[in-house]
DNA sequence: GCATTTTCTAGAATCTTGTTCTAATGGCCC
DNA sequence: GGGCCATTAGAACAAGATTCTAGAAAATGC
C-alpha cells in the first residue's frame, strides 16, 4: 500500500512496544490496559504488535520474564564478587536495592503484577529460569551453611529472610507511601538479613 | 417467567457470588475468570450478579477489602492481649501465619492478586481503612519504641521488617514452592522479626 | 543482479465478553 | 387489592482482544 512512515522497516519495533506496553501497564494495570493504546504509542499497527507477542500477556509475560532475568543475572555476578558469607547476604539485599532505583519502571511492573496469565511456554521458561536461579543461589550458600558461617534453617526460609523485607520495602516505595530512597535504608534491611541467618 | 428454582427468593445470593467468584478468581486468575464462569458457578443470573456488584471489579475488590478488614481487625484483637514488645512482635508474625491457615483460599487471592482496578469508591474505603489500621499499631509499638524495647527505625520499614518475611513465604507455601506449613516455620520468622526490631 | 522465501506490517473482519437495559417476580406494608 | 422496593432474568449492546488476508520489506539462493 502507500509507503507511509509507518511502515518504516524494522528497527526495533519489538522494542519499541515493549516500551509502549510498559508504560501503559504500569499507568492502568494489565487488564485495562487496551491493544489500542500500546498499538498507538508504539506507532504500529495491530498486525504488527500480534507478530512480535501472540498476545497482550504475550506482551506482558516478556517484560515479566525478561525483568526477572536481568534482576537474576545481575544477583549472580554480583555475589561472584563476594567473599564469605556476610557480605553475600549483605549484597542480596544491596543489589535488589540497586536494581530497584535503576529500573524504577520494570520494578514497578514486576512487583505490581503477580497474576500475568501465562502461556504454558512462558511458565515453562519461567520455571526453568528460576530452577537455574535458585540452584546456582543455593550452591552459592551452600557451603556457608555447611561451615557454620550461616545458621541451618529450612530451606525455603532463607529467601523469604533475606529478601522479604527490602521487596515488601520496594513495593511500599514504588507506590509512593514510603519515602526515604532504597540506598537510604538499604542498610537496615541489610543488618536484618544477615542477622536472621548468621550462624 | 417460568418459577424455577433459579428465581429462589435470596437466601444469600450476595454470599454465593462472591464465593463463587473467589473460586474462579483463583483458578484462573481476576481477568482471565469470565463473568459468565461465575455465574454459572453461583447459579444466578447476569442481571443478578450485576444487581449485588456493580462490575467484575467490583466483586474482586469485595473479595480483597473483606479479607484484608478481617486480617487487619483480627492483629489488633491480638495484640490488645499481648503484653510488652516482644509479645507484640511476635504476634504479628503468628497472627499472619494462623490467619493464612485458616483463610487460605481466600489468602491466595489477596497474595496473589496487586492489581485489582479499584473504583474510586473502592480506593477511599481502602486506603480509609489502611489509615486506621495503621494508625492502630504505630500507637500500639510507639510507646515500646520511646521507652527503647524497640530500635528506632525509619517508620515505614518496621512493617516490612516483621512481616515481609512471612508474607513472602506464605506466598511461597500457597504457591505450593514452600512444603513446611506456616505454623511450622512462623517461628523462625517470629525470632527474625524480634532480632531486627528489638531495642 | 534476479527469483524466491521469509519476515514483517497493515487494517478490516470477527468473536469473545463485560456491561447495560427492560421486563418480570416476590415479598411487604398500607 | 394495590403500590412499592429489592431482586432476578436474560436479551441487546459495545468495547476490545484476536484472527485473517494481503501486501511490503528484507534476506537468501543462484
Amino acid at each position: 500500500m502507500s509507503r507511509t512512515s509507518t511502515h518504516a522497516a524494522t528497527p526495533d519495533r519489538r522494542q519499541s512496544i515493549l516500551s509502549a506496553a510498559l508504560a501503559c501497564f504500569n499507568e492502568v494495570g494489565i487488564e485495562a490496559a487496551t491493544i489500542e493504546q500500546i498499538r498507538e504509542r508504539a506507532g504500529c499497527s495491530i498486525g504488527s504488535l500480534y507478530h512480535h507477542f501472540r498476545s497482550k500477556e504475550g506482551v506482558a509475560s516478556r517484560l515479566f520474564i525478561d525483568g526477572i532475568a536481568d534482576l537474576n543475572a545481575g544477583l549472580i555476578a554480583r555475589l561472584e564478587q563476594c567473599e564469605g558469607a556476610e557480605a553475600s547476604v549483605r549484597a542480596c539485599v544491596h543489589h535488589y536495592a540497586n536494581w530497584v532505583e535503576s529500573n524504577i519502571e520494570l520494578a514497578r511492573f514486576l512487583l505490581h503484577s503477580r497474576d500475568i496469565n501465562f502461556s504454558p511456554d512462558a511458565k515453562a521458561e519461567l520455571k526453568g529460569m528460576y530452577h537455574n536461579h535458585f540452584g546456582a543461589v543455593f550452591s552459592w550458600f551452600g557451603p556457608f551453611v555447611l561451615r557454620g558461617d550461616m545458621r541451618q534453617l529450612p530451606p525455603e526460609t532463607y529467601i523469604p529472610l533475606i529478601s522479604g523485607p527490602i521487596e515488601d520495602y520496594a513495593r511500599l516505595w514504588l507506590s509512593g507511601r514510603a519515602k526515604p530512597p532504597l540506598s537510604e535504608v538499604a542498610d537496615v534491611f541489610a543488618d536484618a538479613a544477615w542477622a536472621s541467618v548468621a550462624g
